[in-house]
DNA sequence: CGGCGAATGTAATGCTGTTACATGGGTCAG
DNA sequence: CTGACCCATGTAACAGCATTACATTCGCCG
């Protein structure tokens, strides 16, 4: 009988499982029973589980494609281009941490890395500033997505009620209602992401 | 004898491994070795792991003091503010994650939302945006820190070298020189606050 | 002293990644 | 055609993880 496993066939059973029961239920035994083959196998052709998962942030990585940026200003395209990269990472959310823990997110992040230096050179910054920029809006979007591909892990993140002002508050009624419960995150990242650039491209 | 194990000599201990292996290391087995009893006496004071992990987060909750805010102006403040936590978070970079699992971050940012709440509305905002500004600022820490706490596990962070301009940059030198090398993430941190700030603060 | 419940211990289950060893099957030399 | 050889697979185990059914001991109270 011809078949012989190979390494994609096991990276494509992995994919499978990531994409439909996330990356917790990717187990050895797990891929080996939907592969009907024996641990070993996989061991013989990948090596690791540890290969397995770089693997799996390789396919990630090409698969990953930033739309061009959209707007007239510089601070509009700035902000399209890292919506566009938040929207192509949230496919791949369990992903992101492996990834960042391997140290390869720079690889994934390298076509929105130009675009954003682009823009920002196009807004006025150079040298030491220009770089700064870069980084700090790329990793704003990585630490906001690192931290929804942890929360997603938990099914309930129901926020425990603290009462912020026993004694009375001193700002107004209506921010204080709004500060007892759980913000939206992708209104979050909105607001800040619109900030940061303002802030990034404003001259000190 | 009167060795019978409490809740908190559980507790302790669970601390102890904790601050002197890391989080990985704290399993049943070496937290009953370390107590020198059964693992099952373990699960009589205190039920379970995720209980013990969330003992852990209470204890990290009290022992976080945020400083009172430095500086003249609101900006410098809300700087202040959100440097004070991270310090705080810093020294328990592995048990960030799991409050932020558990959805108990808020209850750990509770005295610093109240502070940068007062803060942004020193600064002039009320209502909707002052929510926002606060719960974004506070986002942008706790996104940081987790980050930071996954970083921590994989001990080498070194960036795979991607060449970002094989065809010649459209930007200066200096920039590209800087853009090549892992940036400095506290630097990041600051840079990115800063502007945030700036941003959040000023006028639409 | 008897009994009863709180606290501990023994030993097992089922999960994880990983591997030493045995086995099958195809290819190629003689 | 046959035997050797190696690639690929399977069997079965190890070590570690969290968890638990069950038995046992200890101390206190009536």
């Amino acid at each position: 009988m011809g078949e012989r496993l190979s390494r994609d066939d096991v990276i494509d059973a992995a994919v499978a499982i990531v994409e439909s029961e996330g990356l917790a239920a990717l187990s050895m035994r797990a891929l080996c029973e939907k592969l009907d083959v024996a641990v070993t196998s996989i061991y013989w052709h990948v090596g690791n589980k540890e290969a397995i998962l770089d693997a799996l942030v390789d396919r990630m990585s090409s698969s990953i494609v930033t739309s061009m940026p959209r707007g007239r200003t510089p601070e509009q395209r700035i902000v399209s281009t890292a919506k566009s990269i938040l929207a192509a990472l949230k496919a791949h959310a369990g992903l992101v941490g492996v990834a960042h823990q391997r140290g390869r997110l720079a690889v994934v992040f390298a076509p929105a890395r130009r675009q954003l230096a682009i823009e920002f050179a196009a807004a006025g910054l150079h040298g030491a500033r220009l770089a700064e920029a870069t980084n700090a809006t790329l990793h704003f979007v990585a630490a906001h997505c690192i931290t929804m591909g942890v929360i997603s892990r938990s099914p309930d993140q129901s926020l425990v009620s603290v009462d912020l002002w026993p004694d009375g508050a001193p700002i107004d009624r209506g921010a204080v209602r709004l500060l007892q419960d759980e913000p939206d995150t992708d209104r979050l990242f909105d607001v800040g992401l619109v900030a940061l650039t303002k802030g990034l491209i404003a001259r000190s």
